[in-house]
DNA sequence: ACCTGAACACCGTTCAAGT
DNA sequence: ACCTGAACACCGTTCAAGT
């Protein structure tokens, strides 16, 4: 029952397995195992390994970038804004995971690629709510690579030290607050 | 001629496949050809690959965390101290393309564990210099934490955008200064 | 104590053969 | 058009045999 397989079904899964075990756990034999498909239906799919974490990337930039842009950009108040924006960076565990993985693997030019626009739209959004409270281009722009950065970095600071900072006593609506107030400080 | 190979032989030759290809270029026969020795040989010396990767984030750990401190702790005026410790970290290509490939994979707890202790060691040195500077514990804390987050991250950003912050026409030099004093701000 | 080379295991990839 | 299962390649790991 049901249609047959579709290439996004395997993103899905490539999607999910990154998650639970970072780019080491795509392994074509399992994910086809679970979605109940041969390895060599796979390959009538996609040319390769490579490929499907492509796809995986392109379904992480939807869901993750573009949908959540599209969200945000109902908030009017940019302080407003970019408090939901790390509220949801921060307080969602396992799209973290996936973006540690994604992000941090400039191996398959293909997923650079992806990256370098999801950077560029996730750092012009940052800029554009900086520039909204009132910094000049320059500064908004300054401001949204070290705001991105930050967000980036702060992955790792948390995910080797679960003491670290937001957790730390205070909830992460706190730790938010601050970090905006340091970020907006003129 | 010369004596025989030292575990650290293989570790440094790690090292070195990591920063030209990152985890995935840490190929065992490969490296033992390079340094002259066989696959077989390599088991003689590590439990695994695993134990080769934890050997060359050992070695990462003295010389870019270890030294890099003692180094910088002879810089007595704390903003003079974050301004080199900018200057060594953003500098540097070849360390920053380690830093990425060994800090961005928690895969295996023991490397985690070695990250862990140096982002510890990293965010208390900048901690000290901003409560230097003259902020309380919590405050040079948590800008220890903004700070350590935005250097990690801007690696990210910086890798897919070329012609990102730093590079953007103004020289290094200023774009650290801007950080710092971003950083710095009361 | 340390090394070699052959063997095996795992998983990505190909492909002839099916429906 | 899409899938299967067997075959092969690559590389990590083991191990009996050497020095």
């Amino acid at each position: 029952m049901g249609s047959r397989l579709q290439p996004n079904d395997w993103s899905r899964a490539a999607l999910e397995a990154i998650a639970e075990g970072g780019l080491g756990a795509v392994i074509i034999e399992t994910l086809a195992t679970r979605i109940g498909a041969t390895k060599g239906s796979f390959y009538w799919h996609f040319a390769d390994r490579a490929a499907l974490i492509r796809g995986a990337a392109v379904l992480w930039e939807e869901t993750r970038t573009s949908a959540l842009i599209r969200d945000l950009q109902q908030v009017e108040e940019p302080r407003q804004r970019l408090h939901e924006l790390f509220i949801r960076a921060f307080g969602d565990d396992r799209a973290g995971r996936i973006e540690a993985a994604l992000i941090m693997q400039p191996e398959d030019p293909e997923v650079a690629e992806v990256v370098r626009r999801v950077t560029t739209r996730r750092v012009a959004f940052l800029a554009n709510a900086f520039a909204e409270i009132g910094f000049t281009e320059s500064e908004a722009q300054h401001r949204a690579v070290v705001a991105y950065g930050t967000y980036l970095g702060l992955f790792v600071v948390l995910a080797g030290n679960p003491n670290a900072a937001p957790s730390r006593g205070r909830p992460l609506d706190t730790f938010v607050g601050d970090l905006i107030d340091l970020l907006t400080r003129r």
